[in-house]
DNA sequence: CCGCTCATGTAACTGGTTACATGATTTA
DNA sequence: TAAATCATGTAACCAGTTACATGAGCGG
């Protein structure tokens, strides 16, 4: 009888989501996009994403319906009214301030200290990263476009947010390059 | 004798770098530095610094020195040899691809899932979010500065990084405002 | 001398990670 | 029929979290 956390976490609030936005769907389905996600925050590990179906099950946030896909059978999660309270309250207003601080950005972080590196790894450093993320950006343009080919303002709009945030890291990077390149002895 | 893990943790890193970057300095120091991050990302608590310092003190790759600052005592943390090569190895190149990838954003998360909000909830949130992070840009302004006064072009670049990103955002939210405007009832 | 900051920790918990495990069904 | 996919889990581990705890030195 241990007293519920009266919060989710982040994950547990995404499969709530998830849930919800893809209708009735299986624990298996959830966890398949929470991996294929363009973004690396969860690993959609098994371990991860079925205990968070149970612990939101067991708070009444969703239910489980038994089904069948042809000979397959199958748990059928949907969001209960209870559920989309609480995923209301986690999106807000008001919207949890930690959403609107600077989120964790791993190549940043790196590049605070890349002056420990010697100047023609540092540009090596920056060239690298330049070609990785304009490369993933055509996997993002093209979630993009099939996003806003499927409709929906939102799911677009997330996905031209990670866009935006990649476009936003080749700018620091050229930026940062640039500047190494006008100075070139320092 | 258990077989220590090859691979440091972020935050790890971050305490090796920033121990390597403020020269000697005590575990104390570091963690002020963590906590006053204007990244969420970690909470700065004694209780993931401390541990942090043991562990790369056990691996060899801090050293840690009594030092009296006045009458009051301390351990003055210096990086070693190995640390800084280790340092080196953690930043890359060959940049570790995770560092690609596209970060974490808990506000875009939230975007994914807006639909669930009437539509009057919707705007609230949007224009709660876009005042918030106009306001949290003034911040990020103020260090871009103060940095760059300071002179390493690296932690400019970081400070202008969470300026893009944090500008990114906004471009974001204030498309998805003038979508949905533009179809007030659909 | 009182309160703030410096300084360093520990303890309980939690929610992720990887890796392992199983079995049914579908497809090549 | 073999391999891939669907589907659901468990176990050991680990690095964070919050909260608690202590004590010294410094400034008013």
């Amino acid at each position: 009888m241990a007293a519920p956390k009266r919060t989710l976490s982040e994950l547990e609030s995404v499969v709530l989501g998830l849930i919800w936005a893809e209708g009735p769907c299986t624990a298996y389905a959830v966890r398949r996009i929470v991996q294929e996600s363009l973004s690396t925050q969860w690993s959609g590990s098994a371990g991860a994403v079925y205990p968070a179906v149970a612990r939101l099950e067991g708070r009444g946030l969703i239910s489980s319906r038994e089904q069948s896909t042809g000979q397959r059978k199958s748990q059928a999660l949907a969001i209960s009214a209870a559920g989309k309270r609480v995923l209301s309250c986690w999106l807000g207003p008001p919207v949890d301030p930690t959403a609107f601080g600077i989120p964790a950005d791993p190549l940043r972080i790196r590049i605070r200290f890349l002056e420990l590196l010697p100047v023609d790894a540092q540009l090596r450093f920056i060239n690298e990263a330049i070609t990785a993320i304009e490369a993933s950006l055509q996997q993002i343009r093209a979630d993009v476009r099939a996003r806003s080919k499927q409709g929906s303002p939102f799911a677009t709009a997330m996905a031209r947010g990670a866009m935006h945030a990649s476009r936003a890291r080749l700018r620091t990077l050229t930026e940062l390059r640039s500047e190494l390149e006008g100075q070139p002895s320092k």
